[in-house]
DNA sequence: AAAGACCATTGATTCAGATCAATGGTCTTT
DNA sequence: AAAGACCATTGATCTGAATCAATGGTCTTT
């Protein structure tokens, strides 16, 4: 059940049976179907999950009623709303099952806890909210600074398994487009 | 020298006299001089930086030679090119002082040892950096589901000093918005 | 104090992407 | 297997922001 998560977590920094064994006293897993929710708007986050199989996103509802999706996590990624996690107000984001998905929680009072109580744990979390930090500075800078078909084309080559799995309405919204233009946008790349 | 800085800190979590005597071993300080480069696309990041006093900006500079603002940092916060700093690679980003500054910097050998050494400065550094993800994607979620008339009134509630003490353009491009088209917002607003 | 550079504002025009609308295709459900 | 829902694509039109251009104001520099 916890493979993926611990092999993410060694990859990332020497990982003893013990460190192990302790932190996954904190763990729990949870199996969630396609459409269900982990999180609806006006919840508190309870969780963080680490997706180990599947797919899933967050996504706003703005003024419109129109989503936004903010955020996608497939095998390897983590998903949560950190803010409504860390100071449990309610959460204005919805995070829902792409697919059938198994994930790997910790809730809020583990979380703190572990934290204390492993170094190891306290490390790889500090490398893992950098990097999606980081990342999310990447995709802010990508936005300002690059058309729409040159963002496209770089979503391809950095996760093509996004692209494979994830509906094309799915994607023009986590880009800031609507499903039109990003077919006209397909066409023309396809062109040429 | 390190006031604001360890205020922060001690803000964050209890500070002992020996945690804050250990951490300052690490620091350095800096004064830079407004329109001074931190850090120029091309160079390694070599620092994070905590503003003590002062303002400053990153930008990206994309094909069309266009300046586009990423991040303004004013007393209390800190900037860097994470990516850079941790991977060694060179930046892409350019940092600069829009008024002359007080920086404490801590360079790459000194993070790691730091870490490794002070627990306190490692619980530190996670809730910065989770907090400016959290921050980073509140800003991503208003970027897709506000207009920039929204976005604007949001900035000045919620940063009434970078409003004070950053030029319109910069705001404008920050917002990813040209000039004019923050003047004619402004004047809307104004006229309301 | 004068000259030059930079900046905010305003107006006119252009353009990229949104919106509105229709169609055929695929997936779901019964 | 048929019906309905959902989706990607394409076309026509609209709209909000970018671009181009000009002006007066302020800050720098000498």
């Amino acid at each position: 059940m916890y493979e993926v998560y611990f092999r993410h977590l060694a990859k990332k920094m020497p990982l003893t049976a013990d460190d192990q064994a302790l932190i996954q006293r904190f763990l729990s897993v949870k199996k969630i179907r396609k459409k269900q929710y982990l999180l609806q708007e006006g919840d508190v986050c309870k969780v963080i999950a680490f997706v180990e199989k599947g797919a899933l996103r967050s996504y706003t509802v703005d003024g419109e009623g129109k989503e936004h999706i903010l955020q996608f996590a497939l095998e390897g990624w983590f998903i949560a709303d950190l803010y409504s996690f860390l100071t449990g107000e309610e959460s204005s984001y919805n995070i829902e099952a792409i697919d059938d998905s198994e994930l790997v929680l910790i809730n809020q009072s583990a979380y703190k806890e572990l934290l204390q109580r492993s170094p190891c744990y306290q490390t790889y979390m500090l490398d893992l909210i950098t990097g999606a930090y980081i990342a999310l500075q990447k995709r802010l800078n990508a936005t300002v600074s690059l058309s729409p078909e040159e963002r496209y084309q770089d979503l391809i080559a950095l996760y093509p398994d996004i692209v494979q799995r994830v509906p094309q309405h799915m994607i023009a919204s986590y880009m800031g487009l609507t499903p039109e233009t990003l077919s006209r946008i397909r066409r023309r790349i396809a062109e040429n």
